[in-house]
DNA sequence: CAAGTTTGCGCAAAGATTTGCATAAAAACA
DNA sequence: TGTTTTTATGCAAATCTTTGCGCAAACTTG
């Protein structure tokens, strides 16, 4: 029998009255007289009645959909970003539909398209490491859907978006390192067309330029930032012939790798190498030492980013200013930092 | 102008051809002429036309949603199960929602409130460690929704569920800790009305039967499995007039607080105390020594969530039997279990 | 050339809900 | 009692797409 699930016009049907009253009664809408309310919401209930989002959505236009693109969730950054997300998502009454790129720019592509074909109402999206070019979301300006970045925006893009003072927090980290007796830091750095590894760099170059310190170019290393990038660029460190003192990286995955391998060639840390990583991932506190990190505020910046998008909502005469947060990330000093021995 | 996406009724008036065209030449059905489609193609490409997956899911009755409530996606294991019903959910069509319940039952009905509204066409959850009743989920049954758990069942639920073998995971563990020659192992597990603690425990007990040790109580360590706990539970054994030489414990998290404490106290691990743990959490990568522990083939767990909750979805008539779907785990050993140097 | 088959397409209903406008009844007022 | 106002409800259109059925026209076949 019940096939179909009891919609508004079975609750109609059996109360013998019209099918917009009992849309306004369950909408609590004034002009319905409390006595009908409530023999609406009584048999709602009796029947299991479970509004259709898509019909109204339809109706409305509207999808309650707010999509969101990260490339990846396994790490700590990503996960409490969305978590910020959703919790501000959900208050407004969105539903998030998240996508990883996996940081590919294909599958990025293909996420927009799951994406639009969802009907989502806006797309809050963290760019792949990979992603170099902005045409893919073309498509998404055309149709009028409002888009927020995250953390990692393209470079010279005139978008909304919501990112920490990556400068600062590389400028904070060498500083750090410098003010605790290190003098020759090298550099793990990222591909330089992400703004988050660019500022990251500029702010390690800033730190050392207010210290009177000339930039050594061969110190810095550029990679992905993976743990195995780490391994390879400490063992180039290694074998150089002035090596050096401390390692600030733009990610706590390579100074995983990094202290591993130092751990195997019996270098200490950080006695005879200081590390300092970025994003304060858990796995910080779990290894030994514990490791000195840049706190992203991620939390933070996810909820950020959907009050941007409602902001872009609001307006919707269609030319939405672009806008930009900027969070203060927060040095977390720990272990993997020490004071130098022979300074103190 | 265009305040209105184009519909397929525009491109139908534009080309003065009827709705019901269009609406078969996108679909590739095979009564319409190449000729016919072609036109319509080329044009809803200019026009920029996206299907409004809204309208077609309230004509055919589907929303391609699929509800996901996990207890949260900070660590390793749900975050892999997650990627693993992402990709064959994104091959059979249907878009994700995850929900997370932070291990907190109010949370998990209000998830699934959530997921009801937006009319998922079926549910897969991992319970919450508070949860200890079935209530919240008689909704989804009355509306005869397909749900499938995985890992964590309620215990004696006639369900559908995909979960590994916890007790062989927890025996091979065990085993292993035997076979190395450690002869006293205490175990740190979590709340018994979840069958992976049960289980889990279950298969700790049969390995010290099989090489006929007794069971002391006093080396089982109730918990919730948190590092702290970890923590609580070492001091705990160590204060004991005879403390153990082995734990295993049924969580990762609770082996890190382990391995802290026991190296604040300047215990040696694995030479005084051999740890294993249970999930292969990426940061047992990241530990010193590593941290030996069991996989769980998350991947795969949320493949196989995924494919039983398609088959239930194919067997429309209703009575979906119950199928449960068991997976082998796979003892990864390192550092933290490594040979009991007096017995080699 | 008549009868049958295929091909290409349109009509209209259906799916659940919202909402502007109209209408009826009831209440208030003169 | 007649007129105005208020209150509660219904009608019907609108949202966009899919699909069963029907209708011609164009072929094929005997």
């Amino acid at each position: 029998m019940a096939r179909t699930r009891t919609s508004i016009s079975d609750l109609a049907q059996q109360l013998g009255i019209s099918i917009s009253t009992v849309s306004r009664a369950l909408a609590d809408h004034p002009s319905i007289s409390d006595a009908t309310k409530k023999k609406v919401w009584k048999l709602a209930k009796a029947l299991h009645y479970q509004p259709n989002h898509m019909a109204a959505g339809l109706r409305k236009g509207r999808s309650n959909l707010l999509g969101v693109i990260v490339p990846h969730i396994d790490g700590h950054f990503f996960t409490m970003v969305v978590k910020g997300i959703e919790a501000v998502a959900a208050k407004a009454g969105y539903n998030v539909l998240i996508c990883q790129s996996n940081e590919d720019v294909v599958h990025e592509q293909k996420n927009i398209e799951t994406l639009l074909n969802a009907q989502v109402e806006g797309i809050l999206v963290s760019l792949a490491r990979t992603t170099r070019t902005f045409t893919h979301f073309e498509k998404v300006r055309m149709q009028q859907i409002p888009l927020v970045f995250f953390d990692r925006v393209l470079d010279g893009l005139d978008v909304s978006a919501v990112v920490i003072d990556d400068r600062e927090g590389g400028y904070q980290a060498t500083k750090h390192l410098l003010e605790r007796g290190y003098r020759r830091i090298a550099h793990f750095c990222g591909p330089q067309h992400l703004n988050i590894y660019k500022n990251r760099r500029q702010g390690y170059l800033d730190a050392l330029h207010e210290y009177g310190l000339p930039v050594v170019e061969e110190l810095i290393f550029n990679c992905d930032m993976t743990l195995e990038d780490g391994e390879r660029g400490i063992d180039y460190l290694l074998s150089l012939p002035e090596p050096p003192d401390a390692v600030f990286s733009s990610s706590d995955f390579s100074v995983v790798g990094a202290l591993q391998l130092l751990k195997q060639r019996g270098v200490r840390v950080p006695q005879d190498m200081a590390l300092v990583g970025f994003s304060n991932e858990t796995f910080t506190s779990f290894t030994d030492p514990l490791l000195t990190s840049v706190d992203q505020r991620c939390e933070q910046m996810g909820q950020a980013a959907v009050r941007l998008f409602l902001e872009m909502r609001e307006e919707n005469d269609g030319l939405f200013s672009p806008r930009r947060v900027v969070l203060q990330p927060d040095l977390m000093v720990r272990g993997s930092s020490g004071t130098k021995p022979n300074q103190a």
